[in-house]
Formats: structure tokens, sequence, C-alpha cells
DNA sequence: TAGGCATAAATTGTATACAATATGATTTAC
DNA sequence: GTAAATCATATTGTATACAATTTATGCCTA
């Protein structure tokens, strides 16, 4: 199913972020094509700032681009998966220990805004906009830890770990991770670095848990894809 | 000085690499500004191309692009330069660990290769090219782990560090690591996984210790920057 | 002479046109 | 009837043309 938005006159950036999103709420399937004309004419604009778009994503690891053949959302495989929680696992526990010596109250509260949010959208069981929430949450933190190289890595491994997620889900509906968030913010309130540092660590292994990473991922959507 | 070749029908990746090789080698400076239909001239192509390279080398970090004002060579500030490093210190001991886990002869045999090409170029006074064989030494270490995400994330600090070095460097004459390169294939040949992971840590601190991070950088190359 | 304004030149931003390649349908050979 | 070859179509790759913006130049005024 098309995007059904309809816009004219969208920046480069409009377009990045439109097609993300679409993306993390699991409105495009992994693998769906991305034809420059097609996306082209749903924002309005020429194939030049598709191109661009399209490019950028395939630089956060979103989008797959095949020489020739063209854009795909990408379909991360088992062992990118699995990297993709290797390394958050890397880098995630260390940026909730540097923002935990870094929160002011004004980030604490947007934070419990945030998760706010969480629940509510998981109440009215959107969640597409949950998983967004969730992802966001995370990048928060970073941003909050002021380590600009470090966020932007985790932009990517976010992004992609909504992929992996729409791939690799075991329970579709069962969602309910918000009490590891609350208890972070909890941690970072009281300038507890080591404590959100290990509850960030066990936070992401209990994600890891509720995929399925051991087995065969879903077939390929082209034969192609099996002999290239 | 503009770079003095000319070549004609280069793809995006050669653009790209001709480019990232005249940054890591030092051969243009932070800050200089990269006119589009300059570098097209250059190398034989339209603007299209060399906006795509422009804008890949932007997601890398190499280089900075200011809407309707063009790419510059970037121009890490010195907290840049810190998270680079702090970044790396991150990544690349667990790469080592899990390098040394999985070496095979071969791997070994390059190696060793590599380490003779870095003392050749610093016998050679090539000082440029020893700089850029030292980052692949690392890139190689990251190859031979087996973790394509990650080795992304270094493809681009490894990148940002050559910037780094030429901004920051305290005696740029001297560069005489090749030691702990050495230490580091023993580590790995002998499946030592917890010595090698120490002796990157190790490696990665004595880097920083020869980098200048405590003060100011240079000065900026346009007025603008200081205002922006 | 310094500052500001208008104008011209240079440079980047975007759309379009054409070329190259891949995809799919039809034909042809066996 | 199947498989290979051929052609037509669709899609991406690249260059060019034009628009928007910035930067530089010269003129005017105080």
């Amino acid at each position: 199913m098309p995007i059904t938005v309809q816009n004219s006159n969208s920046t480069v950036e409009d377009i990045v972020a439109r097609l993300t999103e679409a993306v993390h709420e699991h409105k495009v399937q992994p693998g769906t094509k991305l034809r420059e004309d097609e996306v082209g004419e749903i924002f309005g604009v020429s194939r030049t700032l598709v191109r661009q778009a399209l490019h950028t994503m395939e630089h956060s690891g979103l989008v797959t681009i095949e020489r020739n053949r063209g854009a795909f959302v990408a379909k991360p495989t088992l062992k990118e998966a699995r990297e993709v929680f290797e390394a958050r696992a890397l880098l995630e526990p260390q940026t909730a220990h540097a923002a935990a010596l870094r929160t002011t109250a004004d980030d604490i509260a947007a934070l419990e805004r945030h998760i706010e949010n969480e629940h509510r959208a998981i109440e009215r069981e959107q969640a597409g906009l949950a998983l967004k929430l969730s992802g966001d949450f995370h990048l928060e933190i970073a941003r909050i830890a002021d380590q600009k190289i470090v966020e932007g890595f985790l932009h990517q491994l976010i992004s992609r770990s909504s992929l992996v997620i729409a791939l690799y889900w075991r329970r579709r509906n069962a969602l309910c991770e918000s009490n590891a968030h609350h208890a972070l913010v909890k941690a970072l309130r009281d300038r507890q670095a080591d404590e959100a540092e290990e509850l960030m660590k066990q936070h992401l292994l209990d994600l890891l848990t509720q995929l399925d990473l051991r087995e065969r991922p879903s077939g390929p959507t082209s034969l192609r894809d099996v002999f290239s």
C-alpha cells in the first residue's frame, strides 16, 4: 500500500522525515521498493530531491540502494540484527552513565512527559507510534549526555532497531517496556550514574530476549536476493 | 593549492576516495572550501556526481555542508575531537577482542604486511601515507572481527581522527606508534583476546596523550565561523 | 574615507532532458 | 512446449538548463 499523503514543495528533510516515520511505524514493509518517480509524485518534488533523501536514508541504514535497480526499505539479516543490538550494548550504557551526570530538572520533566506519551500510545494500541516514541526516548538520553557523535550512531542504530523489530519481533501484541524507562529516569534524576548504566544494559538485554534472533529470517522478497 | 590531478569519467566512489585520500594525507586543510564545479572539472564529471560525493563525505563526517554556502573540509572542534576518541575507546577494544577470536593465518599475514608498509612510509618520511595506513590498520581489525556495523562507525571515526590529528597533533614529526600495532598483531595471532583488548585500549590512550586536546583550537578560516 | 545601498557576478538549489541499464513481453529456434 | 533471443517499456544514471541565493563590486552619500 502506497503512502496516501500528497504534499508539495517538500524539502529533502521533509521527505526523509516522512519516509523514516513510515518505516518506523511499519507502514511500509522491509524490502518494499521505493521508486523515485512515485516518491517524487507523493511529495510533489522532482527526482533530484528524492534521490538525495534516499541516499541520506541509505547512510542511516534504513534504505538499501542497488545500482541501476533502485532503493528498497532495508531488510536486516539475522546477523545484522544481532550486530545492531551488540553495538547498542556497547554504546548506550555508557551514554546513560554520562547522561546521569549532566541531567537537569528540565531534562527530567521532558523525559517524564515522554513516558506519558508512550503510555498513552500503548493504551490506544498505537503500536507503531509507541515503538517510535520508545526509540526517541533512547535518543533523548544520548542528547542529554551531550555526545554528538555517539548520538549520531545511536540514531542509526535505533532506526535499524525498528526494522529489526518489524522482522523479528516474537509477540507482536505485547509491548510493555515502559517500566524500564521509568526506572531509568529515576536513576538519572537521582544522579545514580552507575545504576543508570546497569539499568540500560539490562534494558537492552531484555529487548534482545524479546526478539527471535536465533532462527532464520523470513523469506526474501525476490529470488534475486537469494543468489546475489 | 588545488588538487593537481585531472581525470575524467570518474565514478562517485572515485571522487569520494580521491578527496578522502587528500584529506587523510593533509593535502587539503580543514576549512577548505570545495566548490562544486571546481571539483567537477578536476575529475571530469558534472556537478551532479560531485554533489553526491560531497553528501557522502558529509555523512562520514569529513565534510560540512552549509545550505546555499557550499561544502567545506570539516574542522572538528575541541569537543568533537575528544568525542571521536571517546567513541573509539568505546568500540575498538571490544573489536580487538572479537578479532582475536576469529583471526586466520591469512589475516595475520595481511596485518604483518600492513605493518611493513607503515614502517616503510615512516622511513621515507611520508607522514600523510603513514597516517592513512595507520588508520587502515584499525579498520582491518574491525573487518577481521566481522562486525559490519561497528566497522562502519569506525570508518567514520578514523576518518575524523585524521582531521583531528591535522588540527591538534602536538609534534608533527614524531610518528612512531607501530610498536603498538606489532604487539597487537602478536596478541591476535596467539588468540589472546583479553590481551588484545587491553593493548587496544592502551594504544588509544597513547594516541590521545599525543594530541593537544586541552587548549583552544587554531583560528577559524573565516570570521563568519566565529559568530555563526 | 567609511558606510550603506544597488547592481553584477559567482555559486548553489532544483527541475528537466537525455543516456544507460534493467525488466518484462513477444517471438523464434529447436 | 521449452528455452533462448529480441524487442519494447519502465526505471535509474548523468548532464544540462534554469531559479534562488549568496558574495563581490562599484557607486553614492554623509
